[in-house]
RNA sequence: GCUCUCUUCGUCUAGUGGUUAGGACGCUGGCCUCUCACGCCGGUAACAGGGGUUCGAAUCCCCUAGAGAGCGCCA
């Protein structure tokens, strides 16, 4: 039997990182055993489904790479084969009309919750003969006693009393089937055998299992993975900042990143922390995962991105970042190759909206300098090192601004007033870049280029001119 | 309220009866060094609490507490 796992989303918003983990695992699950990931879209409800929410979703599986090998299917096609399944419920006695008014409906709960017990339906039109013609709503016919064992791959056996279970709803009174009813027709006719889904669904699971064996389908097996929470321990949510997939996108995260966090957080191997899909396809089994809810930790995040913007091809990551100097109005036609821009600054970054940040100097005159830098390099004493640097890199021919001459020239300078390289070198890299960060000095001068480097020597003189005798 | 689930450093985790409780992020001390960053070396910090079982419990059992989920004509 070949391994077959499923997505199934619900399109009532974007792709957050919850749902993307639990896509991942069952992409990776899938892929481990040779066997395929479906993706199936769960949109019953078509008060809140929207085509909007269709869209980023399939746009944040598509940005992680997690390519399905069918679908998306989408449930709302498939109305005609749930209603086919209710009907043969019916005609088999294992559902039934109920015309329960809300009213009912809502005193019952009451006085059950009143009563200290836990609000169910009590089965009252199980025997009733309800008009077809009339407004209802159909009840699958739940086992009254017995157990449902749930044998989950990542928490083990469950054992849930039927007792406990009451009947469900699995058609609405406009003829719409509801979520129970078409994962488990889905489920079946899509031949899923593993399903790994949040563990918010395992109350659900042994309803499932009931209609599953009512219609005569050998359950599948189920894996219940635990939730994301935010930084605080609390459920993730929008206050927590980013929680959509396309949003870590937008801050500047490579896909490969995020995806590695996600795998990570409740599932480990050993003491690896970095994995490549590969690595993660080879290594990683469902049944690893930890049973406990994690909570999302962005600065670990941020380490990892960093990792891998220094691994990255350069020329990739170049590609990624542009758009994001455009947001900044860059425009990186205009300057150095971006390629050897992002060699000299992907280890200074953690993420792309941060690299595009601190190489806009590489493109465009900083305004001011920053203060705390200019206040302590650009001094008077710093004067006779910046003018000997501007002589002499004027006189230098375009051919001649390479990273060895201009290493030379920074340490004939260094050499000639007999002072150290950091007094001249930090200066220099202030004057050129606003401020004392940047890549080693020949590089940030290559960068730069030798008309800026003159016009913003000049402007690093004038403000030690203006500054005057201070300090 | 009822049912279900979960609980190792701040965070992600290793650990399945005998470990100085390991690793990673973060924080922090140092090295490297023209700055920042990277990198390297070191430090900080945990078995929720209480009872058992056992020669011996993070590991097995029970109770308590805390956290989460479900109890919809949502998925």
């Amino acid at each position: 039997m070949t391994v077959r796992t499923r997505f199934a989303p619900s399109p009532t918003g974007y792709l957050h990182v919850g749902g993307a983990r639990t896509a991942l695992f069952c992409y990776l699950y899938a892929r481990k055993h040779g066997g395929q990931f479906v993706l199936r879209i769960e949109d019953t409800d078509l008060e809140r489904s929207t085509a909007e929410s269709v869209n980023a979703i399939l746009e944040g599986m598509t940005w992680l790479g997690l390519d399905y090998d069918e679908g998306p299917f989408y449930q709302t096609h498939r109305f005609d084969r749930y209603n086919q399944v209710i009907e043969e419920l019916l005609d088999k006695g294992l559902a039934y009309r109920c015309d329960c008014p809300k009213e009912r409906l809502e005193k019952l709960r009451v006085d059950q919750m009143a009563r200290k017990q836990k609000p169910r339906y009590d089965g009252c039109c199980r025997h009733k003969q309800v008009d077809p013609n009339q407004p209802h709503v159909i009840r699958f016919k739940n086992p009254a006693d017995g157990v449902v064992i749930v044998d989950d791959l990542i928490r083990g056996r469950m054992p849930f009393a039927n007792e406990e279970l009451d009947d469900l709803i699995i058609r609405r009174s406009d003829g719409t089937p509801t979520y129970n009813l078409s994962v488990v027709v889905d489920d079946a006719d899509m031949e899923i055998t593993h399903v790994i889904r949040g563990d918010d669904h395992i109350n659900n699971t042994p309803r499932q299992i009931n209609i599953l064996r009512a219609l005569g389908f050998e359950p599948p097996r189920y894996a219940h993975v635990p939730m994301i929470l935010g930084d605080d321990g609390a459920r993730l949510s929008k206050r927590h900042g980013a929680v959509s997939v396309i949003s870590y996108r937008d801050m500047g995260y490579l896909p490969e990143a995020l995806l590695n966090y996600l795998v990570r957080l409740g599932w480990s191997h050993g003491d690896q922390e970095i994995f490549s899909i590969e690595q993660m396809i080879e290594a990683f089994d469902i049944s690893d995962v930890n049973k406990a809810a994690s909570s999302f930790n962005t600065s670990k995040l941020d380490w990892l991105n960093q990792q891998y913007l220094q691994q990255a091809e350069p020329s990739r990551v170049a590609r990624l970042l542009s758009p994001h100097m455009g947001r900044i109005d860059i425009d990186p036609s205009t300057g150095p190759d971006l390629a050897d821009v992002v060699k000299a600054q992907a280890a200074r970054a953690k993420t792309l909206v941060e690299l595009a940040e601190i190489s806009a100097f590489c493109y465009r005159d900083f305004e001011d300098f920053d203060e705390g830098s200019a206040k302590k390099h650009l001094r008077l004493v710093a004067r006779e090192p910046l003018e000997k640097l501007r002589a002499a890199f004027e006189l230098m021919a375009f051919e001649d601004w390479t990273p060895e001459q201009l290493k030379h020239v920074v340490e004939g300078v260094s050499e000639e007033l007999q002072l150290n390289l950091g007094k001249v070198a930090q200066p220099l890299r202030v004057a050129i870049v606003g401020r004392a960060a940047s890549p080693g000095i020949e590089e940030t001068l290559m960068l730069v280029g030798k008309e800026a480097t003159l016009r913003r020597i000049d402007k690093a003189l004038g403000y030690i001119a203006a500054r005057g005798g201070e300090a």
